[in-house]
DNA sequence: GTTCGCTTCAATCAATCGTTTAACGACAGG
DNA sequence: CCTGTCGTTAAACGATTGATTGAAGCGAAC
């Protein structure tokens, strides 16, 4: 069935199975309780593997978050880039928002392992150890600069302060959906359906659109 | 320094340092990386004492979760019962939205320990075991169908399926501004002050009514 | 003052963890 | 054909984990 494949295609085999299965149950049990013993087990693979390849633990949890973490953002970035250009250079929020949330929710329904991965991105978001949130916050850097620049030029009516908050805000509705959507299925009794991602996410950019463009609370205006 | 205590209050104020230990440990170190060792150290008590009090490390987690959940959560309720019975049972939204928000918001500031619980029940709800989700959900059955409920007579504008999702979607702002919110600081760069709960929590009211008071997106209008 | 019951203590259990080591086979270049 | 590199393998390492034990401590009741 597999392929006879020589050298370095086998290593590399081996190197994505590992990925594989790590990024499988890191969800399913935890980075903790993930033992490197199931994880090699799970990639029919030998124990000893992951410290070879990889080096550590850590160094393969860091490897699981950037192999999906880097094309999304980067994809982000593509689709931030066509908005400003299609609406010459004055995006609406609405759109802006879109950009931002579109690729994970369809991420993680079109990759396999998809939902695996969103689930061990939040848990790792709540992390306590902070070489795992700088390392996160290191890969969300570029995204979220761009973003909040772009959000504070289309809410002209904001102060800086205010579309930070907001951001801050769509940022947890967005990853709540991504990685708890199901709940939403047991708590309305079966009535939502968090399958249905493209209904999905217009309901979360009209929602978070709605709240951008709430005026702001306080009668001081920032910059 | 210590007052000297007869019988059961000895025992009961091991319990509770062992409580306080243990919810400090669980949000710095995570559930896992917080052992036994460490907690009993910290709470200056003896390492079989959690076995012997709580009877094993996940009843001490659950007793942690509960000793604040539980009146938070009341609290919640009598605010939503006293808004109800203030607007003559026609709340506003906004009034709605700030009667689940900001008890959380307030503890966390106010208790001693609250950021690291906070953190600590975001960890809780990402966490993969089904046993601690359906712990968690027990404690909020309540909240959730009595909001719920409550927010869609305010927004008869919405389809049921409607509502369900923007509570969802507001579970989320809160939960990560809760639980992250010091995330927003470095975000900005220092021009966000998370420690600011009457503003934050007006922000948040703000932005979540805004999404909520959106219509709704689709033609099909929900019984 | 003696006994009883609840609490604390040090010591130890078996199990599991991440990591390291050394031997083995396949393959490539000289 | 020899040699060195690379990927893999089984075995073992020391450390740490949650849990358990029986004895000691101690206030209250009789």
């Amino acid at each position: 069935m597999v392929a006879v494949t020589h050298g370095r295609d086998k290593a590399e085999q081996t190197r994505e199975g590992l990925i594989r299965a790590a990024e499988k149950l890191f969800a399913e049990l935890g980075i903790d309780r993930a033992s490197l013993r199931a994880i090699t087990k799970e990639a029919s693979a030998n124990l000893a593997s992951v410290n070879y390849h990889f080096g550590s633990k850590d160094d393969l949890v860091r490897a699981v978050l950037a192999r999906r973490l880097e094309p999304l953002n980067q994809e982000r970035l593509v689709l931030l880039e066509e908005c400003l250009r299609e609406s010459r250079e004055s995006p609406s929020p609405e759109m802006i928002v879109r950009a931002f949330v579109a690729p994970v929710l369809r991420m993680i329904q079109r990759e396999r392992g998809g939902h695996s991965f969103a689930r061990f991105v939040g848990r790792a978001f709540a992390e306590p150890d902070p070489a795992m949130r700088g390392l996160l916050l290191d890969q969300f850097r570029e995204v979220i600069e761009r973003f909040s620049e772009a959000l504070a030029r289309a809410l002209p009516h904001l102060p800086k302060e205010e579309v930070y908050w907001r951001f801050h805000f769509m940022v947890g509705s967005m990853i709540h959906t991504a990685a708890l959507g199901f709940l939403v299925r047991d708590m309305s009794g079966g009535i939502c359906n968090p399958a249905d991602v493209d209904g999905v996410i217009d309901r979360l950019v009209r929602f978070v659109t709605g709240g951008l463009r709430e005026p702001a609370a306080s009668p001081d205006w920032g910059q």
